[in-house]
DNA sequence: CATAGGGTTTCCACCAACTGGAAGGTCAAG
DNA sequence: CTTGACCTTCCAGTTGGTGGAAACCCTATG
């Protein structure tokens, strides 16, 4: 399999299926005589797994992490839990950010009219 | 005012001050003699504005507009209002991606014992 | 067999918004 | 006069890619 066969296989840009082999998170297979880039079967469902960490927002290091177990066939359930349950205090974290962020600003666009007046609430609160 | 004593009235770290500065964002009032960049109230008060206006997560061009209309005395609200709700709607779709990030990590480190054996919920959801 | 089109390679640059650090000039105190 | 705390510029690195150029390769068609 080529590289874009590969990338299409795994839902991922042919650049970015590039850019993992150069930072050493999932390798080609090998090369053809031609210098391309190899894909198997199992490169393609490290590629899927990628993606699939990646979507949940989870680092690079973090997938190089995961990838590592998922492959350890004598991991332990923990070792991923702490990894995830990181990612899942982020995201809460986040969360708790965001929500202070929405209630604040979303008060402050209420108060504001909107019309073709210079005095607002956005401004006043900025300043 | 020399840039550090700017930088604590404005509560941003001096390097912070001085990329707003090369940016193009708050220029400094002048330099000294010396070639020290110097900060006077009004450029204090535009970096306040501008770093409540990073809390937001306005971006350095948002902040570069908001920060215009600031100084614009005859500014409609309105305009003011349009960058603020943009802000807000991209905040409350990331609210919405890190929702479901949330309830699908939750449910995955719920249902992952985290003890030593290999078998893992989180792991299968991935591969 | 030449050539046109696609696919592939490497390498370099760029994005946002800083941050760290090196090398060197400045200033005030002791 | 020296020491230490400032300040300057400039370059590099961060994260996770993406865009593009120059050049090589492969296949199909005329």
């Amino acid at each position: 399999m080529n590289i874009s066969q590969a990338s299409k296989a795994a839902a991922l840009p042919v650049k970015t299926v590039r850019y993992y082999a150069d930072v050493g998170l999932v390798a080609a297979q090998g090369r053809s005589d031609a210098g391309y880039r190899t894909y198997s079967d199992t490169e393609i469902r490290k590629l899927i797994f990628v993606r699939r960490a990646r979507e949940f927002g989870f680092s690079i290091e973090e997938c190089r992490e995961l990838l590592g177990l998922y492959q350890k066939d004598d991991r332990t359930s923990a070792d991923v839990k702490q990894i995830a349950t990181k990612r899942l205090n982020e995201i809460k974290q986040k969360q708790r950010e965001l929500q202070s962020l929405h209630d604040d600003l979303s008060n402050l666009v209420s108060a504001c009219r909107g019309d073709n007046r210079p005095d607002c609430p956005i401004i006043d609160y900025l300043a």
